[in-house]
DNA sequence: ATTATCTATAGATCTATAGATAATGC
DNA sequence: ATTATCTATAGATCTATAGATAATGC
């Protein structure tokens, strides 16, 4: 049942996507890849014909949803109609990101500590990606003080959600979201 | 081989702290129960004398590691020199936490979320157990006021460790965690 | 006699590969 | 002829259990 080259490309960008919700969803070692080619429509042996192992799939599919992250950020500054750095805060700091299709830094930073160099590389350089990001949107009267206050923008952005998805209560849930919401609104430029 | 009454608790208590530090450093899929009990001087079989399965075993441990977080925390309030919550931030935004054996919600909150009712019950416990004690150390003219700014404290402590652990750059590590404890001080009572 | 631990293994799951199959594209 | 996909399976790993062993404690 060999296919068309333009279908196999097609194909192989349809695991990569369909791994990067699941992986978002399951963490990496909860999905494997019978399940992610079956939710792609294919079958467990094709696997390898697209991809040299399933570590290689989890840092190609890691690096489009990094990428995809960060232009996404970049788009809702560049279109922002008011203060960008509050659309970024309403944008993130939203229910929308506590389901399983969340942030992948969301979702995945702390299982990325524990995998290899690749994956870890990929991770941290969209992360300082973000921060680029946030740097030229913050307060602060020097460069070093817009970068460290993007910094700590970060971390409370993040760490508000990934708190926020532990909870099993949505009220308790939605209280850390608006609490470093309020907090953070101060710091726009 | 049986042992004494005594020296079974002792070996139960044994594979609860052995436990609780490797799935810290490993995560939860990253360890099995042969290699903990091997790593508590026991074998593999024996375990299911102690717990009814692994993810009980994963239950009770995270419960005695959220507890310990908790009680730490109050410690260093109780017995702080200067200012209560500079001395957490001094605590908690340290080089310490971005080792293998860091705070339990900085290494496994994420993978909580993809687990059992019971572990996210512990968990979501521990995290307002922690708000709790924020809420007696940060500013705020009312009660609400001081528990909005405890819930963001806590997202930007966690934030600022959780993704400095993903970087591989110590120095940018050393920055996310600087960064954050200056914009936290201000926050102080 | 009871019971904590040990040895051995069943059963499930997962990654990766080998060889067959069938459609593409020179 | 080449190659993308499929079927089938090897090999490793992991949870959980069954039955044997040997020390405790009434």
């Amino acid at each position: 049942m060999r296919v068309s080259r333009e279908k196999f490309a097609e194909n192989r960008a349809r695991i990569l996507d369909v791994a990067g919700a699941l992986f978002r969803e399951k963490g990496f070692d909860g999905i494997g890849v019978a399940d992610i080619m079956k939710a792609a429509g294919l079958t467990h042996g094709g696997f390898y014909g697209h991809f040299e192992s399933k570590e290689s799939l989890a840092c190609e599919a890691s690096k489009v949803l990094v990428e995809k992250a960060r232009d996404r950020w970049q788009e809702i500054v560049d279109t922002a109609e008011g203060d960008p750095l509050e659309a970024l805060l309403r944008h993130y700091l939203s229910r929308r990101n506590l389901q399983s299709q969340a942030c992948v830094f969301a979702s995945l930073t702390q299982e990325v500590s524990r995998q290899g160099a690749r994956m870890q590389s990929a991770f941290a350089g969209g992360l300082t990606d973000l921060v680029d990001v946030l740097a030229d949107i913050v307060v602060g009267d020097t460069p070093q003080a817009r970068r460290a206050n993007a910094l700590a923008t970060l971390s409370a952005m993040m760490g508000a959600v990934i708190l926020a998805r532990t909870m099993e209560d949505a009220n308790l849930a939605d209280e850390f979201l608006a609490a470093t919401h309020r907090q953070l609104s101060r710091r726009a430029a």
